[in-house]
DNA sequence: TCTCTACTTGAGAGCGCTCTCAAGTAGAAC
DNA sequence: GTTCTACTTGAGAGCGCTCTCAAGTAGAGA
């Protein structure tokens, strides 16, 4: 398979090279009988455009690049990232875009990523999923003027594009449906890592408070969304005796379980539990998690059309995407079991599971 | 930031575009003083080659794919891709590469995907992922000259680069286990739907083989390698009294766990288990699973060093690296409350997890 | 018939880099 | 002083494509 070239395929068609890649670019005004000719030439030869070429004479790489930070061991715990990543990569095909997967792996690693990427033409944008709060790289990028759009909370709101799920109304949805079930003591294990962790940390106060009722310190605990923590979170927990938990992530109530269990309380009848992203681990728990639903997939997918947008210079007139999350009712809220009716109130979607 | 080029670095410094090339590259015979000279104007400007450019001019990009076929749906059940990927792209770091990722979403896009990467000079080579068994991908990548490695069995064994886990022996590891506890109806889970479900399937037969036994094709189940499959391969297995079950991924085994639980059998009590993979739901069942750990982000980090040294026009002497597993004894087999005390033969790793 | 416009094509100048080739310099060896 | 070798640098020719510009053609309108 020796390579061809434009001019070659345009010998042998007998035209230009610039009338070869006009047809191959569909470009319309073309005599038909040429852009036959052309075509043909093309399909017996298999001819295909050298992209890096192309590239370099178009000042636009059709890359685009995703970012996945350091912080995120959680990589491996949780599908989280290849949910988001199958929805980046669904977009990114639906766009005839290639996609260039950078994964850090240490902080030293971080800065040399970003000066690996910026200023060498390689990617068009970046898709950046951090949210962590001391992020160093949105300053960088902002700097550079490398067009990109994160994915999360952002601590630059009015500067950057960026797609999320609402995290707020979903722990508030979490929060008061065990409010509505009767549940007294309601403790939280929260993260503080990241921004989206603060949201859901709001969203249970202001439930609580929406219900006349404040936030006992006692009854709070942080993780940082992985297995481990939420074991030890809860194990810091139970001496508080609380009636429920609303846990934000599903992983870090799968640990949370295993303490229960090692205490010898049942859920949901010894405590309820709600959790948060109803990713795999929520119905592998035992008994499968109530749960708040985010369309993680749908995220990544927004993120690359709202990025495609700005490359052709069609920003969205909005910054930000916010999603809708919903409340999936399993058993481990003891909703089912009291045949309780949970009732929304912030018109977010709202289901029983299958 | 406007973009530099070399010819006005080179203005800058006093010297040629090709001696600024050659600063930037590291090449040997330069006078010190220009060097400096020329990384002091680099330093000062922030001039980053154009990677496009050089790519073109070099022929290559230093862009390696990593194709994950669309039979992949797992890729949100089972850590296996995160996990692979991590290590792939840990390798791509350490060698100054950049990894673009092809995700097939659907049997069209397949080829689509195949065509969309050949010919083009976007990538140098690729890993690919898929084994399945009637894979179209592998022939095209032939045909087309196109260097790749491929992860997992092949059925084009002596043609092809691959890098895998010795399936082999860790189902026979596995089994042996189950054996040497002394139990006698010794079911598994196996898959038909790839190579290295073949493989495991063939270590369970060995295994037994090897203690004077036949397989009863009872006591042999089929699943896909996810959580519902496992459920389903479960309930058929019950009615066969098994008093153990290999099975070969622990996810499966997550699920078949349940079915059991629903049949109010208890693990290992009633049922002793022995999973594959381990990976976080090994740890997250109830009980931890007795499972096969196989090193896969190392499989992913050796995959790129192969594919490096095929680019370098260095291609190792041998076709195929088998990485070794082990046996990670945890609760679901029986063997911490028998306190039995396993042995290996095979030579193959073998320990009692923390 | 002449002009105007729209369509159709090719020529040519890059995009920013690598790489070969040849020329120039300097020190060592004779 | 001459020759040889090794080092050091610049010139120039691409890599394969895009894109502008200008030229040529043809049909509509006056």
């Amino acid at each position: 398979m020796k390579k061809l070239t434009l001019e070659e395929v345009g010998k042998l068609a007998g035209v230009s090279r610039a009338t070869v890649s006009r047809v191959v670019n569909g470009y319309p005004h073309i005599r038909p009988e040429i852009r036959e000719r052309v075509q043909r030439v093309i399909d017996e030869t298999g001819y295909r455009p050298n992209l890096l070429a192309r590239s370099l004479a178009s000042d636009r790489s059709n890359i685009i690049g995703l970012v996945i930070p350091s912080g995120a061991q959680a990589v491996f715990t949780d599908p989280y990232f290849p949910c988001l990543t199958q929805g980046i990569s669904r977009g990114v095909n639906s766009n005839n875009l290639t996609l260039a997967l950078f994964m850090v792996h240490s902080e030293k690693e971080e800065e040399r990523t970003i000066l690996s990427i910026l200023g060498t033409g390689l990617v068009d944008g970046l898709i950046v999923t951090s949210d962590n709060k001391g992020d160093v790289f949105i300053p960088e990028l902002l700097k550079h003027e490398m067009p990109f759009v994160q994915i999360g909370r952002s601590l630059y709101s009015d500067l950057v594009y960026r797609v999320d799920t609402d995290n707020l109304a979903g722990s508030y949805l979490a929060t008061q449906h065990l409010i509505s079930l009767g549940y007294q003591r309601i403790a939280t294990i929260a993260t503080n890592r990241n921004c989206s962790g603060d949201d859901r940390l709001t969203g249970y106060t202001n439930a609580l408070a929406d219900h006349g009722r404040g936030v006992d310190r006692k009854l709070v605990a942080y993780g940082d969304y992985g297995l481990e923590s939420g074991y030890h979170a809860m194990k810091q927990l139970i001496p508080q005796r609380p009636d429920a938990v609303f846990i934000t992530s599903d992983t870090m109530a799968l640990g949370a379980m295993r303490a229960l269990q090692e205490a010898n309380l049942r859920v949901p009848d010894d405590i309820a539990i709600v959790g948060y992203d109803d990713l795999p681990p929520a119905v592998q728990a035992n008994p499968q998690l109530t749960t708040i639903r985010q369309p993680i997939e749908q995220t990544g997918f927004l993120a690359v059309s709202m990025l495609v947008k700005i490359l052709a210079n069609d920003p969205p007139s909005s910054r930000e995407i916010v999603l809708p999350v919903e409340l999936v009712i399993r058993n481990s809220c003891g909703a089912t079991r009291l045949n309780a009716v949970a009732t929304t109130e912030q018109g977010s979607a709202y289901r029983v599971n299958e």
